[in-house]
DNA sequence: GCACGCATGTAATTGGTTACATGATTGC
DNA sequence: GCAATCATGTAACCAATTACATGCGTGC
């Protein structure tokens, strides 16, 4: 139930008006906590019923700014301090690490290198945010530093291990190939190979269907 | 849509059942794609309507064996090369980073030491997992072990990252401490800090919008 | 007066979690 | 006979996404 901490946190800062939020969660959570904008507004009307923000000002066009109560900084430092985090989890990129055995060893290692790219063009952006953005004294951006430099590292060591990863099977499809030419000398049969599962032996059937 | 191609990849591997694939889930992607019992047979439910697996023998209490099909194995090779990875987001920790102004910076520099924790944990399980597995030179095992590096690399990476971090929030603490004392001089107004909101004017009341 | 940005909301659908319900087989 | 494990499924709920609907205010 992150969403509502999200908002709260977004909240403890300074009052804003759901509007407001959105481009707040668009600009500084969209990589950590992404939003739509029926979530948050859906979540500013149940908080507002559970009494952990309130509407502090009416504007114009219907506009409705919320500041967060006491309970809900109460609730908010509790989450921080007193709840578990998950950590991350469904990395849709690696589950498909996973599979590579069933694709071309070729096919697989474009895989990782993209993999590799995407994660370079992530930390050149973190890294010009980096550039752009002041970082005073305040404690404020303490924590944005703080949380860039998670993102910075984490690219740095995704994009090093899709390399790495990459070479791997450079190394594992040359031993097989090895392999394969040595299997000729006792046996040679049709000599190129066609793309396809490589782990073929345990299953029996395979592709045929019934 | 990618619990389905979990399934996909899991049944590509061997045939097996709804009770089988939640083992399999268990056991090696719930770190990746976790699944509950109600989700696998419902996707294989799916699945069969879609003809991309079919059930393949009849067992005991029921049980019923599936094996991907043709269109299946088109479609998760389609998955593997053609669809961008979405990489991960909704990280609940790293939100919580966000927000860590707060709380007191004793409090924060807990939080942190405390994910530098579980990192550590984290760290030392895919170690043991390294031991124990015998990596054979199969090309099926290959991006095992790729995937288990991955982990490896980055619960190390987030190690590294919190205890920075944590250093990160002394030196800020220090440096604020020492303003503290400097400002005493001129005008020793009320000496005691409460927890709290410790980031107050800077953002008057506007962020630019995109 | 019209386009653009501000501003709020609802409805429908999908994906995921928790809990419940049921029953067959195996091993002791 | 009893417990553990195998095995399948449904129902209710919560979280998230997409799409739709509406209207005010400002500046040109």
């Amino acid at each position: 139930m992150s969403l509502r901490h999200a908002v709260l946190g977004l909240l403890s800062e300074a009052p804003a008006s759901g509007y407001d939020l959105m481009k707040l969660f668009n600009a500084t959570l969209s990589m950590v906590w992404p939003a739509t904008q029926s979530q948050v507004y859906g979540e500013l009307g149940k908080l507002t019923t559970a009494g952990m923000v309130e509407v502090t000002a009416h504007g114009p066009r219907g506009r409705k700014e919320y500041a967060i109560t006491d309970e809900g900084l109460t609730e908010l430092r509790h989450w921080l301090t007193k709840v578990e985090p998950s950590g991350p989890q469904r990395d849709d990129g690696l589950l498909r690490v996973f599979f590579l055995g069933i694709v071309t060893p070729l096919e697989a290692q474009t895989f990782l290198l993209h993999q590799a790219e995407l994660a370079a063009r992530t930390r050149a952006m973190c890294e010009q945010v980096d550039e752009n953005a002041q970082w005073d004294d305040e404690m404020i951006s303490v924590y944005g530093r703080i949380a860039l430099e998670y993102g910075l590292r984490m690219s740095a060591a995704q994009e090093e291990w899709a390399r790495w990863a990459a070479e791997q099977v450079t190394t594992a499809k040359a031993r097989r190939a090895s392999e394969l030419a040595h299997a000729q000398h006792e046996g040679p049969g049709q000599g190129h190979e066609t793309q396809g599962k490589d782990a073929e032996g345990p299953q029996g059937d395979e592709t045929g269907g019934t």
